[in-house]
RNA sequence: GCGGACGUGGCGGAAUGGUAGACGCAAGGGACUUAAAAUCCCUUGGGAGCAAUCCCGUGUGGGUUCGAGUCCCACCGUCCGCACCA
């Protein structure tokens, strides 16, 4: 497949009317120059006019664009272009999440310092970034990993730390035992390590977390007023947050069974109703009680052992199939002390949610009810749903998790699932053991505090200092930042800052005597919890934040980005801002007032007979019939076209943005990116959309100049009057006017790029109706110069080089960068008559055209004379007739 | 496993519960041209009919409604996230 065909040599075209082609490599150029020139994109922080805050997700400087930056910052362009025209001071900058582990593998992989390998990625991007012609204010730009922004990051954890917002704790880490380092999630493939192969173990390191689950409850409360966020999002961070209203029990133990004497077991549970459905205890492979068990039992320890190896995702614990072993321990019912219950350790049970432990009801839960059938412990129902016949109903392979009353359960039979939670609750509460109740209500949220040490090199530094006699020291304020070593080695493995020779040994700042840095670095989710905040006033140099500043801009008015962020970099810039909020860094608790996420970039794959991946641009592909062939373009060797997926390196289907701007411009590839597939989904990148998008580059080009030649004709006063033509293209452009202005609103640019369409077609076919100079009325020359006018106008935050060039042709000496946006006539927007689809009984049997202000009663007689409706009623009166105003008419036979 | 979304012509999609298929792409036909490219015009969900017109149709099966792509229930399929990728 060819990208190739802007090279096609510019043809002169015969339309008298028109000039040559739009040579978008001489013209996008030229723009920008203008632009920065005149600096239009320049934010002044002093500006009185009212704010917009217009941001898109800052890139990892992997070291070249790809479809997805040029998809999200098209849309963020087009919105600060449009607010600009709609009279905001618009701030609309960009940066660099700099820090991560992709650096790090280069640097192990291609002898490169990171640092270098970083910088250098970012300026070929930002040198790939400019040439999109994107409003962005460049003087605002910094790097997570420039020391003046991570000093900043440094004395605000040591601000949260004095807040009591930072604690150290034991946490898991995927620990590779060939390697002797430290795995990234990505990093553990199907349970082994990437490099060694070897399997992954679980170890315990003492690390540093923000204490994100203090706000938990107010993370929660505040996504009711998050209006301008997506539902879904909204949904997902709710979940993830996961609050849940239950009771702690307290479980004796039967003595005799205690591995060292405990006597009890404390579980969390929210299905107390159930108490009298349960068949056994389960415990996280960390829980003490099973690690006390363990010494015992050498068994035990092997079973707890092969549950460590499963490494610290989730996704893959939860996948694993369900294991148990029997302690031996037996617990006793809460309502019935002859009642025992075997405790288990399960591979499926968390230690970091609850209690670690769990009792098991397998009628009413489906992993209990697998775990139950696979040990063969049976299970009792206690929750019968309406309709069923308790004596009848029983459970075997689907737990049953809905509505009902209580069977099987002594006091609490008949009563609903709630009364029976009340119930069991009240008792436990009065019922004390040892002065303390043996129930005791508890909220309970999912959400863990954030782990943010990481045992690597590019990261922010963790500015405190270990000694043995003060214990963990805050570096000084007069230290920071503390600065990442430039000379280290990546030749083995590990983290290169704990292995340094000198960096790590410092004197304590309160004893002076011999002590050492924390060589642990920061999660890079750090780095991009507060960039938003930095960019009100990235120059300052003695604070984060200047607070005049960051209280004015903030919140960001609109932030776009990936679905892919809708969880943990959201929730966590949100609870960064809480914090700076408590540290006085910031004035408000809420970063971002309005959110959307645009969807992914797809490409279809394409696949040599041996398997092996083919970029697209070395592929060719033909069309027969309705047939697509792909072949490779150098030999001709048949290619296997293979299915749509997310752009990515390990599939070749990636299209690189360069060649798309070198050979169209950056407008097309920026109108393709907003073309047809609704911003929130994936849009399919095909080669035809892009000759699509390029050829109507070229039609608005010569359309506009077309407009221009006819306009010359126009009065410079408005007409009184216009003939139905001028009309139809006023109509036309006002329209479309008022609809894009709509659908910017709402960043639904697929809609505006149709709306713009039909405004082109509107006007091509007032130029196609003049067969004659002569035919051209002042009027039509008036509306067809206004109607031009307006369309470079609507089209000019999404191409914004093309119509500039538009703008000049039309003999405008401004920049339409700078125009306001044009002003609808409200009158045109109106017709005079209505058609309504008439109906009879749901479906459609005419159309009926009335008076716009005609009643409904005047309608509906209409309506029944139309012979349509006649014949449909069979000479039959009809029940009902429904006039829904300037929308339908239906007739119920 | 848990959580979240999505499903409409050959394709991308449009449609405050109110004419399903706007707009674009692709395809077919025509004009212009020595020819090609470019451009312009016409046709294009399926079926029946000379035609007017009629029937069917928004993943599947039910339901609510005068009226359902849209709301509700169940199912099928596809995609995304899961805390050390960014």
């Amino acid at each position: 497949m060819s990208f190739r065909a802007g090279f096609h040599a510019p043809i002169r075209h015969c339309h008298p009317m028109t000039t040559d082609r739009y040579n978008s490599r001489e013209a996008e150029p030229r723009w920008r120059t203008v632009w920065d020139e005149q600096g239009i994109f320049a934010t002044k922080n002093e500006d009185p006019r009212p704010k917009y805050y217009v941001l898109e997700m800052f890139p990892y400087p992997s070291g070249r664009i790809h479809m997805g930056h040029v998809r999200n910052y098209t849309m963020g362009d087009v919105v600060a272009r449009y607010k600009r025209a709609m009279g905001f001071n618009v701030l609309h900058p960009m940066g660099w999440d700099a820090f991560g582990m992709p650096a790090e593998n280069a640097a192990m992989a291609q002898k490169v310092h990171p640092k270098t390998w970083t910088y250098d990625n970012i300026a070929a991007m930002k040198k790939q970034l400019q040439s999109m012609g994107l409003s962005l204010d460049w003087a605002r730009e910094f790097a997570t990993c420039d020391p003046t922004y991570y000093k900043h990051q440094q004395k605000m954890f040591l601000d949260f730390l004095r807040a009591g917002l930072v604690e150290r704790k034991q946490s898991k880490v995927n620990w590779d035992p060939v390697d002797q380092t430290v795995l990234a999630n990505e990093q553990v493939i199907d349970g082994r390590g990437w490099r060694s192969g070897a399997l992954v173990e679980q170890r315990d390191l003492t690390q540093w977390f923000f204490r994100i689950s203090d706000y938990a409850q107010d993370l929660l409360d505040e996504i009711d007023r998050l209006e301008r966020w997506p539902d879904k999002v909204r949904t997902m961070q709710r979940n993830w947050i996961g609050r849940s209203e239950g009771l702690l029990i307290r479980f004796a133990l039967d003595p005799k069974t205690a591995p060292n004497a405990e006597t009890e077991l404390e579980i969390f549970t929210t299905r107390h109703d159930t108490l009298f459905g349960a068949k056994f205890m389960a415990l996280s492979a960390d829980h003490p009680l099973a690690t006390a068990a363990a010494r015992k039992n050498p068994a035990l320890a092997a079973f707890i052992a092969e549950c460590k190896k499963v490494g610290t995702a989730q996704e893959a614990i939860e996948k694993a199939e369900k294991l148990g072993f029997d302690t031996g321990i037996r617990a006793i019912h809460p309502f019935d002390p002859d009642w025992k219950l075997p405790v288990y350790v399960a591979n499926f049970i968390l230690m970091d949610y609850g209690t670690g432990a769990i009792f098991g009801c397998p009628a009413h839960d489906q992993r209990d009810l697998d775990f139950v059938n696979k040990y063969g412990l049976g299970n009792v129902p206690v929750v019968c749903p309406p309709g069923q016949d308790p004596k009848t109903f029983v459970i075997t392979d689907v737990a049953f998790d809905g509505d009902g009353r209580m069977i099987n359960s002594r006091f609490l039979d008949g009563m609903t699932i709630e009364e029976a939670k009340e119930e069991v609750a009240k008792r436990l509460e009065i019922e004390k053991r040892g002065n303390r109740p043996v129930g005791q209500r508890q909220v309970n949220f999912r959400l863990r505090d954030w782990g943010i040490s990481r045992q690597r090199y590019w990261g922010c530094p963790i500015p405190v200092i270990h000694c043995e006699a003060c214990g963990v020291v805050p570096v000084p304020d007069k230290d920071l930042p503390v600065t990442l070593p430039d000379d280290i080695d990546f030749d083995k493995s590990g983290n290169p800052l704990d292995r340094h020779p000198t960096w790590k040994n410092v004197p304590c700042p309160q004893c002076g005597k011999p002590a050492r840095r924390e060589t642990d670095t920061m999660d890079t989710f750090v780095d991009s919890s507060w960039y938003f905040a930095r960019f009100t006033d990235p120059w300052r140099t003695d604070t984060p934040t200047d607070r005049a500043m960051v209280d004015a801009w903030l919140p960001v008015d609109q932030y776009i980005g990936g679905i892919e962020h809708a969880i943990l970099h959201l929730l966590y810039s949100r609870f960064f801002t809480r914090a700076m909020m408590k540290t006085g860094h910031v004035g408000m608790k809420e970063p971002f007032a309005g959110l959307f996420t645009q969807g992914m970039v797809v490409h279809e794959t394409y696949r040599k007979p041996n398997g092996e991946w083919v970029m697209p641009a070395d592929v060719k592909i033909e069309t027969v019939g309705d047939q697509r062939r792909a072949a490779l373009a150098a030999t001709g060797e048949p290619v296997e076209i293979g299915s749509i997926e997310k752009m990515s390196k390990s599939k070749k289907n990636t299209v690189d943005p360069d060649d798309i701007i070198e050979s169209f411009g950056a407008d097309t590839a920026r109108w393709f990116m907003l073309s047809d597939s609704p911003p929130d989904r994936d849009v399919i990148w095909t080669e035809e959309g892009v000759q699509g998008a390029w050829r109507f580059v070229q039609r608005l080009w010569r359309l506009v100049g077309e407009t221009a030649d006819i306009g010359k004709a126009a009065p410079s006063a408005k007409p009184a009057s216009f003939e139905p033509e001028a009309l139809a293209v006023r109509k036309a452009a006002h329209k479309a006017l008022a609809r894009v202005s709509e659908d910017i609103e709402k960043l639904r640019f697929n809609r505006c790029v149709a709306h713009i369409y039909e405004c082109a077609n509107a006007m091509s076919a007032a130029i196609g109706a003049v067969d004659a100079p002569e035919k051209v009325t002042p009027d039509l020359a008036f509306a067809m110069k206004e109607a031009a006018n307006i369309l470079v106008q609507l089209f000019a935050p999404m191409m914004p080089h093309l119509a500039e060039e538009c703008w000049a042709a039309l003999g405008h000496k401004s920049l339409v960068s700078l125009q306001a946006w044009p002003k609808v006539e409200p009158d045109l927007l109106v017709e005079d008559t209505v058609t309504l689809p008439v109906q009879v009984n749901g479906k459609k049997r005419a159309d009926i055209t009335v008076a716009r202000g005609a009643g409904n009663a005047d309608i509906e007689a209409a309506v029944l004379t139309l012979d349509a409706v006649k014949k449909a009623l069979d000479g039959k009166a009809p029940k009902k007739v429904i006039v829904v105003p300037h929308r339908i008419v239906n007739v119920v036979a």
